[in-house]
RNA sequence: GGAGAGAUGGCUGAGUGGCCGAAAGCGAUCGCCUGCUAAGCGAUUGUACGCCCCUAAAGGUGUACCGCGGGUUCGAAUCCCGCUCUCUCCGCCA
């Protein structure tokens, strides 16, 4: 959410900025909504002022034993007065919500402005594609030879993009998860979090899914329930309505989750394999910072994220998204994309935003200097540090094998046991039977 | 799911219809004093929104907020209704 001042102030450079983001909106009706509440506003507090004084001075007659009838009386009146301004308050303060609610946040002067996802720049790339001497497989056909990913039983448990891990592919998810959050809390300093995975409608609101994107979200029949489309939700919540004290930020934290996704409209995109699912797993990293930090943070967070994927020796590159493609609530994104052999594409692991004090605004986050004393909104940042079941489709179609197995990258193998698993292998027909 | 108790400022805690944005204490900040320390003295100590002033900041002023939402009343922290959360007991349960 943008401050109400700052638009009314701020109305053409705002107007410029929705365009290059590719989200024109016409402002009048923000205008006259916003100078209708003021010119109400006014009145409904200068009424409040005289049945205040009025009221003080019936209290002091009664008390002197004077008569005050005829105050009383035209206080009632003033008081219906009240009432009916206040309803049409009430009503133009809830269009005027309406409206600023679904103002995207404006993109930083950094951002360029582009079309479409052909104009994000690439920020840099690490490492280089790996060579094979033989035709590299997609996941979905590693997954399913090895049965360590059965998707038609996860189809029959649940529907479609729900898929079964088993053994090894389990054990590998569970793995990178466990790594993850061992990175980054033991070396880069974060605080591990393990949050409700199910949040209320005012969370949802605070970090910017409700009320514009709600059918994106799985809600909970018969409640106002929600499951949570990412750890940031619940995280970023954790400060909601809160002053902290500046010695506190940055607040750094790491969080697994499940993530759920309804995603009405991405019939047809990813149909196969694990890239687009309706859940999943995924590391969370989520800071809170003073404003003049927020950038520099961006900077480490990225870094942060991007190091998991260095240490398993992923190749990848990092982009800005441009204005087109910046979400809802981001003023800058960097995403991470890792190379995917068998599809020959970089896909999307891992999303690192500042959302500047957009979230801090709507969610009431804010911090108090210590010189100066003064309430200011922090600045709040996330990124996926990193999507579970992508990095194991990225392990799987680079690290796999000209018999079929799939080597598990070095960092992984303490988390297997005594280390004598060095890859996943297809089970002998004994042990596929037992299993 | 059933029964009961509760929710007040950074914290503790008083307040059953007007003099209450709210006593007192603690804490915090600033200043004074004491040669250091401790103690003492004084002042300040919420947030949001509107208006005035204005380059801005500061300032002035008004309104709202005592868990949340309604109601009664000229007037509500205080009375009534609904909800949420916390605590205790019972039931159920991993």
């Amino acid at each position: 959410m943008l401050d109400i001042k700052y638009i009314r102030q701020n109305i053409d450079l705002l107007t410029q900025k929705l365009q290059e983001r590719g989200q024109p909106m016409d402002m009048e009706p923000f205008l006259t909504r916003e100078e209708k509440r003021r010119l109400i506003l006014k009145q409904v507090e200068d009424l409040r002022s005289q049945k205040n004084a009025v009221s003080r001075e019936i209290g002091d007659r009664k008390k002197r034993g004077e008569d005050a009838a005829t105050l009383m009386e035209e206080m009632a009146q003033v008081s219906a007065a009240i009432d009916r301004l206040e309803t049409a308050l009430k009503e133009v303060e809830e269009e005027l919500a309406a409206i600023v609610m679904t103002i995207p946040n404006l993109p930083h002067e950094s951002v360029v402005a582009g079309r479409d996802a052909q104009d994000n720049p690439v920020v840099r790339t690490w490492g280089e594609k790996p060579t094979f001497d033989f035709t590299p497989r997609p996941h979905w056909d590693l997954g399913e030879e090895l049965e360590i990913l059965d998707f038609p039983r996860g189809a029959k448990i649940t529907g479609a993009r729900f898929t079964l891990y088993r053994g090894m592919g389990a054990r590998l998810e569970r793995a990178l998860i466990n790594f993850m959050l061992d990175l980054h809390t033991a070396e880069h300093g974060y605080l591990e979090i393990l949050p409700p995975f199910i949040v209320n409608r005012e969370s949802m609101t605070a970090t910017g899914q409700l009320p514009k994107f709600a059918a994106d979200l799985f809600c909970l029949a018969s409640t106002d329930y929600f499951l949570i489309p990412t750890a940031e939700v619940p995280v970023t919540n954790i400060h909601r309505g809160e002053i902290l004290a500046e010695d506190q930020l940055t607040i750094n934290y790491a969080a697994y989750s499940a993530c759920f996704r309804s995603e009405a409209g991405s019939y047809g995109k990813d149909t196969r394999g694990l890239i687009r699912q309706h859940q999943f797993n995924k590391v969370e990293l989520v800071k809170f910072a003073r404003p003049e930090d927020s950038y520099d943070e961006l900077e480490k967070l990225t870094t942060h994220a991007e190091e998991v994927l260095r240490r398993l020796n992923l190749h990848y590159r990092v982009v800005s998204l441009c204005t087109a493609d910046l979400g809802f609530s981001a003023a800058k994104t960097y995403d991470l994309e890792v190379w995917l052999p068998a599809q020959g594409v970089y896909r999307e692991i891992s999303s690192c935003s500042n959302f500047g004090d957009f979230q801090a605004r709507r969610a009431a986050i804010r911090f108090r200097r210590t010189k100066g004393g003064k309430v200011e909104f922090v600045h709040t940042l996330n990124g996926s540090g990193l999507a579970v079941g992508r990095t194991l489709v990225a392990i799987l179609e680079n690290y796999q094998q000209s018999d079929g197995s799939v080597l598990i990258p070095e960092v992984l193998r303490p988390y297997f046991g005594r280390g004598e698993v060095v890859a996943i292998r297809k089970p002998l027909p004994a042990i596929a039977e037992r299993n």
